[in-house]
DNA sequence: AGTTATACTTGATCTAAGTCAAACTTAAAT
DNA sequence: ATTTAAGTTTGACTTAGATCAAGTATAACT
């Protein structure tokens, strides 16, 4: 029954597969979705079960749709590279940007309870995701109570993520306190699964970037230029480094 | 071990237990909780589990603490009716409210991955909820899976109700549009659990509304002035009446 | 390379929200 | 019931961000 029936699993090394490969993925050790893809110790046995229901690291180009709103769901995904954006349309017909997704999150569990996707996730640059069927994963919780409780805890850990992702916003209107919040956001998420503690490679547009905070383009540059004359922050192109994470909490008033 | 082993169970009839009680109470059908409180089927035996680990509709008046942020998690709750506000400390020693709760939803779930609450919960006015610990929760899990694969339905719809208030106030500035997604996505949350689909009752002052939304109250209640006279709402007291909701959602720019 | 399109930045005005101050309304206290 | 305090609303002025417009940089195309 499940569409994934006939694909192949896609197995790749927890490590990066050559040197070339530059990517940088979240270990498995600090994945959300470590706890469902983990072999499971039962009375008698250690069996993996994840190789039944999980398919590791699938490569997904710039722009890749994961899985349009309002179609069926069928899978949940860890990020395990790159970055995702969350889209709805608009009556306007423009693209709203509901929420990012970085390495070792969770995209479309809320759908558990949907049991329809209430967003499309798109890759920005280049990213590889982890996916677990729901179907094949709920047949082997019926068989091991450890693979339920780790989901238990993954959802969880996914529900204090928002939390705190909601708790950024929340309560800001100036655009400084606004991209504040958005940048120390992204690196707490960031330093939680890579352990990079103040270095961003944002894939997204100043556009975006301002469609998501709420702001003009106009003033997100303006803010961008003074953070840098005030030596905060250190831009090049797409990366970003935090140089003064204290003036910068302070801004966003944590 | 758990603090509560010598607490007496209060048990409390479904429907309000006077025709003097003017309560709503979310009915137990329609509460995020429902799915771990009620009787469980294995495949030998129909039995009430919950009762060993569930607290039913515990009264608590305005102002008191369900737990304080920093404490060790011991149990998760449901809001059965009235408002609590979660709330934490800034620096500068002001009271930040970071999120509130309807009858249905759950409060303190995203503890069971961080182990101890992330902020502290009260009750607005006078107030109840159903409590269930997690200690005891757990052993009952470990012998019937259908307790855990609900308590993951729950968590799931948890999720998506954050992920609907994260979309409510992400990328809107302007005071109107705030107060208008407000206004909206705290009908939403009541007609979900409790079939109210115009009508609020809102027991926060216009200073935390303020607080919450980023405002000053003079602005918020200029943009409430302002929605009365243009019959958009309807206020009187606490009380606050949705009459056009179509042109606050285009307001809100959903 | 040179052209065109797209993304980003900077400047000048205008408008919405913040700030400060005072009046009014509702709730609490004696 | 009267006083006091707390909460809320309205007004006058200031400031931050939106808007409109032009310019510069970067990427994509042939």
């Amino acid at each position: 029954m499940s569409i994934y029936a006939t694909r192949e699993v896609i197995t790749v090394p927890s490590q990066p597969k050559s040197q070339n490969d530059q990517t940088k993925y979240v270990e498995c050790d600090d994945c959300s979705m470590n706890s469902v893809c983990q072999p499971v110790a039962t009375a008698t046995q250690s069996i993996n079960l994840s190789d039944s229901y999980l398919h590791r690291r699938i490569p997904t180009k710039t722009n890749n749709v994961l899985f349009q709103q309002s179609s069926p769901l069928t899978d949940i995904y860890a990020v395990s590279s790159g970055t995702f954006k969350l889209c709805q349309q608009t009556d306007d017909s423009d693209e709203n940007i509901i929420g990012l997704r970085f390495p070792g999150e969770l995209i479309g569990e809320d759908a558990l309870y949907l049991k329809t996707y209430n967003y499309t996730a798109i890759a920005i640059g280049d990213s590889s995701v982890c996916k677990v069927s729901v179907e094949q994963m709920a047949s082997c919780g019926k068989l091991v109570p450890a693979v339920q409780q780790n989901l238990i805890e993954l959802l969880s850990r996914q529900s204090h993520v928002k939390q705190r992702n909601f708790q950024a916003y929340i309560g800001k209107k100036s655009a400084d306190s606004l991209l504040a919040a958005f940048l120390l956001n992204i690196i707490e998420r960031n330093v939680d699964y890579t352990g990079l503690d103040d270095g961003i490679d944002l894939p997204l547009s100043r556009n975006d970037i301002a469609n998501f905070l709420g702001l003009r383009r106009e003033t997100l540059s303006r803010v961008f230029s003074k953070f840098q004359k005030e030596q905060l922050i250190q831009v090049e192109g797409k990366k970003i480094q935090l140089l003064e994470q204290k003036k910068l909490i302070k801004l966003a008033n944590f």
